[in-house]
DNA sequence: AAGCATAGCAACCGCAATTAT
DNA sequence: AATAATTGCGGTTGCTATGCT
């Protein structure tokens, strides 16, 4: 069983890119369009593997790449989205058009994750201490080896095609709530089973995410999960961007006398930052962007 | 000027989700 | 439904440029 490696070939180039390379990869795709990256290097006469033309493709030939320094407000925003969304390198550089999400984490990796560590000792020292720990050598001897051992629970990236957080209120009566249910994660085939209907439908006063045809629930069993600062502590997939980012976004935020302005704002902030589609924001307005966080950064 | 250390970045690797058969 | 192929993502590696001693 198992697949073939993309790149499982002998004498494919591998390496830098020449100019004669990116010029045919360039003229290929301008003639027949991206995709079919398997047999895009045969077609056009590349000896190299499909994976490595679409990644030179996406990270260096694309013509509304944005090349040069990056600029102090984009930078501003890389830290707020990463202090978001962790290291979801992708969703962050679909809030940056023009960057890619390589360029982004090459960006952290070097500049910003440093920055974030001597911020550290301020005031937002918790905010990016996982984060600059996330980045930071563990030695000296290995500055290129960034340890990634975080106090963050940060399974590796997945991407969920359904999310249910479950959103319940506290018990109106005294009597001890029962074990909070774990956030509920629904495959496509969950979703679309009637028996698990009842999981979707009975979480009425909860707000409710509402991406096309899945819907995303919070899950809060009275305890701050959901706190405005644990936000930084759920990493992982706690509301995945992704599902967001690809369903069409028409959000209906609803909220429940039970949220915190702060969960409010941040929640706030996330259906801003999910519900700009990459595909139909080329146009970022970055001080919309800058100024929805200043007043999610607000006490 | 030479050698070493570090920073920056392009490219690769492996895994998982998605799509096709 | 099962399997294979494709695509996308995040982590990591390795090369080059730059700075320091």
């Amino acid at each position: 069983m198992g697949r073939n490696p993309c790149c499982s070939k002998d004498g494919l180039n591998r390496g830098a890119w020449t100019a004669l390379e990116d010029k045919i990869l360039m003229a290929y795709i301008k003639a027949h369009g991206e995709g079919k990256w398997r047999n895009l290097p045969e077609r056009a006469g590349l000896n190299r593997c499909g994976k490595s033309c679409r990644l030179r493709w996406l990270n260096y030939l694309r013509p509304d790449i944005k090349r040069g320094n990056i600029s102090h407000d984009e930078e501003e925003l890389i830290i707020r989205l990463h202090n978001l969304l962790g290291n979801r390198w992708s969703l962050i550089a679909g809030r940056l058009p023009g960057r890619t999400d390589n360029e982004i984490k090459n960006y952290w990796n070097t500049t910003l994750g440093k920055k974030a560590e001597g911020k550290s000792s301020s005031q937002s020292k918790q905010r990016f201490e996982s984060k600059a720990r996330a980045i930071k050598p563990s030695t000296s001897t290995q500055p290129s080896k960034p340890t990634q051992t975080t106090q963050v629970i940060r399974p590796k990236a997945t991407r969920w095609t359904k999310v249910l957080f479950l959103l319940q209120s506290p018990p109106p009566t005294r009597t001890p709530p029962p074990p909070p249910p774990p956030p509920e994660i629904l495959s496509s085939t969950a979703m679309n089973d009637p028996s698990q209907a009842s999981l979707i439908n009975h979480q009425e006063d909860g707000p409710n995410f509402h991406c096309g045809t899945e819907e995303v629930h919070a899950w809060h069993d009275g305890s701050d999960f959901f706190n405005f600062g644990k936000w930084n502590e759920i990493q992982p997939n706690d509301i995945d961007g992704d599902t967001l980012m690809k369903s069409g976004c028409n959000r209906n935020l609803s909220t429940g006398s039970e949220y915190s302005l702060g969960l409010f704002d941040e929640l706030k902030f996330k259906d801003w930052a999910l519900n700009h589609c990459p595909e139909d924001n080329a146009t970022l307005d970055l001080e919309s962007l800058a100024l929805l966080l200043d007043s999610e950064e607000r006490p």
